[in-house]
DNA sequence: CTCGGCCTGCTC
DNA sequence: GAGCAGGCCGAG
């Protein structure tokens, strides 16, 4: 589910809400664990993170890409969300009168915070993560990832090498992490529609003139989406359980049928790199995208 | 690189 | 009942 707008969003509300706070107690809950790899990492790890979590202090969240690291007084608490991963900071019960009462049977673990909140991680699909990492193994879990999309690394020229005499589609190179990190199914269609390409250009074939354009696009799109507090289309809620607004302001993405806001014609949807993908056919062109 | 697998729930 | 869903990983 989450993208790095949402991963960002959940991270800015939890920095207020739990930085500061001391884990009292730690429930892991193994339901019916199957194969999955959230079961398996709980089924091996339940024991060390009971131990090791118990009593330590929460001092601050970090992000990276769709990655959340919450830092203790010792050792780091590395969670990812998949597809469906939901973290709640609350009292328990009721958080929202869409949401069942927490915690339910698709709540994983959950954390006792001191002055009685707790920090509930759910995760339907079960494709997500939580690890303990002493300092120092970070290295190791993100190698292969690319720049922050806004940091100083990610530059016009990175992108461009990226692409460059790349077959494989835009697409599924901006869904790579390993140009740019943070883009998922959403934010690639609306980057890509933003910047005038169509998704199943080869990289190789991306205009040097565009390149600038995309670079700014991803940006501009991702930076947007924070604003907006993130895309909300099904089960995406923060951890005060708010939606989303940025589900309003989606060109492309979901609205397959419907006439693009520029020109007008039908936003078209296909399979590219595995992915439903949405674009106007119009607006973004092959090779390069539209001239102007 | 692309594909299938990992899960559950929702829509057609 | 089939197909689809905001992500990643391992296999080919």
């Amino acid at each position: 589910m989450p993208e790095l707008p949402e991963v960002e969003t959940i991270r800015r509300v939890l920095a207020d809400k739990i930085s500061g706070r001391r884990i009292v107690r730690i429930s892991v809950c193994l339901h019916r664990a199957a194969a999955s790899r959230l079961s398996r990492t709980l089924r091996s790890q339940g024991a060390a993170l009971r131990k090791n979590v118990h009593g330590r202090r929460i001092m601050g969240i970090r992000r990276r890409a769709k990655y959340l690291l919450v830092d203790l007084d010792e050792g780091v608490l590395l969670f990812h969300l998949g597809m469906t991963g939901q973290l709640f900071a609350a009292r328990g019960g009721q958080v929202h009168d869409r949401l069942p009462s927490l915690p339910d049977k698709h709540t994983h673990l959950i954390l006792y915070l001191s002055g009685g909140l707790q920090l509930y991680f759910r995760d339907i699909r079960k494709f997500g993560r939580v690890c303990l990492l002493a300092r120092g193994q970070e290295r190791r879990v993100f190698q292969g990832l690319g720049p922050e999309p806004f940091s100083k690394a990610f530059t016009p020229a990175v992108l461009q090498q990226g692409l460059k005499g790349k077959k494989a589609s835009v697409k599924s190179l901006l869904l790579g992490q390993k140009i740019v990190a943070g883009l998922g199914n959403i934010y690639a269609d609306e980057a890509l529609y933003r910047a005038g390409i169509a998704p199943q250009t080869p990289g190789g074939r991306v205009w040097p003139e565009k390149i600038t354009v995309l670079h700014t696009a991803v940006r501009a799109v991702l930076r947007q989406a924070i604003r907006f507090r993130g895309t909300s289309l099904s089960d995406y809620y923060d951890p005060e359980s708010r939606q989303g607004q940025f589900q309003d302001r989606l060109r492309v993405y979901g609205r397959q049928g419907d006439p693009c806001r520029q020109c007008g014609t039908s936003v078209l949807k296909a399979v590219v790199a595995g992915r439903g993908t949405h674009w106007c056919p119009a607006c973004q062109r092959q090779h390069g995208g539209k001239a102007g």
